[in-house]
DNA sequence: ATACCCTCCGTACCGCGATACGGAGTCAAG
DNA sequence: CTTGACTCCGTATCGCGGTACGGAGGGTAT
């Protein structure tokens, strides 16, 4: 029987008061129904929202997340495995995009550093004028 | 002397004539003077229209892409550096956390596809209803 | 010279994930 | 019983990187 307000439901998982009553007009987060004027929450929306923030730190996306928190209550497991692989493959994807970026910027850096003459590698890279 | 039109240009880089303008407006790429009433482009700006998107590839900003534009120009090389380096310390930052999720993921796909009995290993995970 | 596509330009809109603002109402402490 | 903090609700705005629309005018192939 917690009994929280808004701003305590928030801070329970890290966010701002805003951002609750975003999640809530996305459909995210119940709107409790209203004992008088202010609206209370408890243990179940704190666990929620805390679903959200911690689906979102496995990168997905609020729509996605809003399809999990559906399945949390259907218990389709061949559909959240489904997520799950999308997901690891669109992070795969990422990282695989990342790593060369990383790795073209890490070579041109210690090109550039290491004080040749000419143009500086790494704008001429970019500039496409036929570098290394 | 390639007197390209806008949709030739934007052909050139792989991008679409509404981007061109785009990047014309936020001063990434010259709107040149009109000589008549439709604007020619050349090699130049086929050239700097490459940068941006290679820049982008690289993970810059937009905004980043025309301090980097600038810097093409005023052949600042510790200033390209500094900007490399932090790109790239960014690049490492979002590769941890998108290699964490990643693990996280495909540790909890293996747990749930293994057909344990109970919740969802998935769900349960973001729940934080006490799991593994 | 008449179709027909292209350009120019402004403005509006998209998706994403928030964040801000402001007026009215409410609630608990002093 | 007033003060001050908080809530509610709608609407607006932000930052990012575009995409779309539509009317007026230009350029060209037939």
């Amino acid at each position: 029987m917690t009994n929280l307000t808004i701003a305590r439901l928030a801070a329970s998982a890290g966010v701002g008061v805003e951002t609750v009553r975003f999640y809530q007009r996305k459909g995210l987060l119940p709107v409790p129904a209203s004992s008088g004027a202010v609206r209370h929450y408890d243990e179940a929306d704190v666990q929620r929202l805390r679903f959200i923030r911690a689906a979102q730190r496995a990168g997905f996306s609020l729509k996605e997340i809003s399809e999990l928190l559906a399945l949390d209550a259907s218990d389709d497991r061949t559909r959240v495995q489904a997520l799950t692989r999308t997901r690891l493959a669109a992070l795969d994807a990422e990282m695989a995009e990342l790593a060369a970026a990383r790795a073209m910027l890490s070579g041109l850096l210690s090109e550039c550093t290491s004080g040749k003459a000419g143009p500086c590698p790494i704008i001429a890279t970019f500039t496409g004028k036929a570098c290394h």
